[in-house]
DNA sequence: TATTGTTATACTCTATAACTATA
DNA sequence: TATAGTTATAGAGTATAACAATA
């Protein structure tokens, strides 16, 4: 694992590879605290967000948009359906494939949850200088995209 | 899974948590790719590093420094002694620690996997310009000392 | 034949508890 | 009583293959 130390800072800390997995545990931490109250994880919101899209989608459309496989993509939406946050539906065009909406309760949650989530990225960036902040997320879209550039 | 895509960008590019998640598996992947060769992985690679400093440490001396805990340590010290490159040995002062050193195989095998590492580390980087690499580096190093600094 | 959703399986990581030997 | 090393176990997360229904 990667536990936190009462010591200062690691020798460790010039290592692109530590520094990302650090950083990414712990936004997924905050995150995760952040969101507990609306009874959804950070892959459930950003679901809700693509279905709160003009367009209707099936299942197999929403994993791509996420960089999901859809085998995944099936315990995701079991546990929205559950919760009454999303609906599925056979699409009547095509009867392989499942439309996947929102409810009103799932707007309801995306809405809050989505606030929840700003704020909870702000406080995990407030130690850096906005000018900073924004720099890093540039670096990074530039560094992620990258890679399916190179698909 | 976090899957490739070969669609454009995706919608999730503006979240801090998407981007980490991106960042991080994609450069574990080169990362791996890089290190293969010389028969270790980043973890491993990061003892052999801790272990050519010149104290001689103890198992969880090294975990500490490493951030990893020492359950996880034995499997990592295991794998590493297996391939010969370090090895444990009882410290006379104290008969509970295990001193780890490293082998000369050990010696060799971190300068060439760091060299291998440093190149991986700049190629990822290279779609930044050196001032934002630095920058990413600098933002990352504030956000992850934040981390120890709240504990 | 190919695609969508689904299930099952396996494999890696990590977290926790408990045991031993030493102190 | 506490610490270092070890082992075992359980839980996530993810990758793969295979199947049924449909195109």
């Amino acid at each position: 694992m990667v536990s936190d130390r009462g010591e200062g800072s690691g020798p460790q800390e010039h290592r692109l590879g530590y520094l990302l997995k650090r950083a990414q545990t712990r936004f997924a931490r905050v995150s995760a605290e952040a969101l507990a109250p609306y009874g959804v994880d950070g892959h459930e919101l950003a679901i809700l967000a693509v279905l709160a899209g003009d367009e209707t989608l099936s299942q197999i459309e929403v994993a791509g948009r996420l960089g999901v496989d859809r085998t995944t993509m099936v315990a995701l939406v079991d546990g929205l359906e559950d919760h009454g946050l999303v609906v599925r539906r056979r699409s009547p065009r095509d009867r392989r494939r499942n439309l996947v909406e929102l409810t009103p309760a799932g707007r309801d949650c995306l809405e809050q949850a989505e606030r929840a989530r700003r704020i909870a990225e702000s406080r995990f960036l407030a130690p850096l200088d906005e000018q900073t902040a924004a720099a890093l997320l540039r670096a990074l879209r530039t560094l992620v995209a990258e890679e399916t550039a190179q698909k």
